[in-house]
DNA sequence: GGGTGCATGTAATGGGTTACATGATTCT
DNA sequence: AGAATCATGTAACCCATTACATGCACCC
């Protein structure tokens, strides 16, 4: 008795909604508006499309270009619009969580204080460009005519907006805790040291 | 030239650092202490449990129960400890994200503000009830003795309370948001509507 | 008698990333 | 000259969940 849900294919119906795109496009789209929260890559978008196409919930028209490879558009049909209406409904499972970089926080002691300070730096950057591109995003939304989608994309926004920050603010309380490890346990000392100490 | 990362051995390693245990404890263990950042089923624990017995990474001792089935105590090697800290120096890659409440929030005005919110309500239980989960383990932790472990637990546990509590900030937000459509939008109208607005 | 917990494991199945293949054009 | 972008697709592989299998003991 399976929970299949996947959500593959829908992303897919749910952005031809917007605009009529290539397998292409889409992936430009996914990676560019809603990665903060979902990600596809090619090699899911376009078997994905092919399948859609042949069950008729998305019907494409090749299109020539000069210079450039041709291009399939795909366009959402009204049966398209059936099965995400469908999926809609049916309840979100909340995403089995696997951080790597918590992983290795909780196993720090294995390392050193300034092995993990890196990786919560590194950490910092990342989430600070985040922020960075969130405000581009949200500028745009803004000054788009009001679609019925408009305050749905502001939320969702808003959310990577709040996590990135309580991300910030505890790379902060984090890298102090660090430092303070390292002043007590100064740089890592010459003598080797055998690793029993936790038992 | 793949990033093989995977990490799935090494977090067993990590807790028989911790202690000596079998199998099924490790998966209590993972599920009851680090599930808000970390996963694994059994159909992952034992599978890996074996090959790194194999690879002499750790070693497997049989007791015998009365009443209950034997159990297998796996320790870790020396060997085990090397890998576990080899892995600590390599990068933690972020994970793909993929909230599928986001997704569904996105593609909204497909559906009606009233299924969404049922969602977002959905999501504050199950943070709430994070909530006091971490809370319980927060008291766990200073109660024990203080291992060198412990800072690390507690910036990895409050990574768990500052994360759900900007997720409940939002799911507030949000919840005056959607019910503000609602109302624009009083419940679905008597009428068919053609789901041609957005085009 | 039936469900739940302890305990270990395998097999089927399905998702998803990465690498590879192709080929023209445009930018550096 | 070589890298990057546009554009589509396939194949290999890996990872992971779920279901299934077994079997005893304890509780209601």
């Amino acid at each position: 008795m399976a929970k299949r849900t996947s959500s593959g294919p829908e992303v897919l119906l749910g952005l031809l909604t917007i605009e009529s795109m290539s397998g292409y496009d889409l992936g430009q789209l996914i990676h560019d508006s809603i990665h903060h929260f979902w990600n596809e890559s090619y090699g899911q978008i376009y078997p994905n499309l092919k399948q859609l196409a042949a069950s008729g919930f998305i019907t494409g028209k090749k299109e020539k270009q000069q210079g450039k490879p041709d291009r399939q558009i795909y366009s959402i049909t009204a049966k398209g619009r059936e099965r995400l209406a469908a999926w809609l409904q049916i309840e979100p499972q909340p995403e089995v969580p696997r951080n790597e970089l918590l992983l290795k926080m909780f196993f720090g002691s294995k390392a050193s204080p300034a092995t993990i300070r890196g990786y919560v730096d590194q950490m910092v950057e990342r989430e600070s460009a985040a922020l960075q591109i969130f405000s581009a995003i949200g500028k745009q939304i803004v000054s788009q005519p009001q679609y019925p989608d408009t305050p749905y994309w502001q939320m969702v926004l808003r959310f990577g907006q709040l996590e990135v920050e309580s991300h910030l603010r505890w790379a902060q309380e984090s890298l102090a805790a660090l430092r303070k490890l390292e002043q007590k346990r100064p740089a890592p000392p010459f003598r080797k040291e055998k690793p029993h100490a936790t038992k």
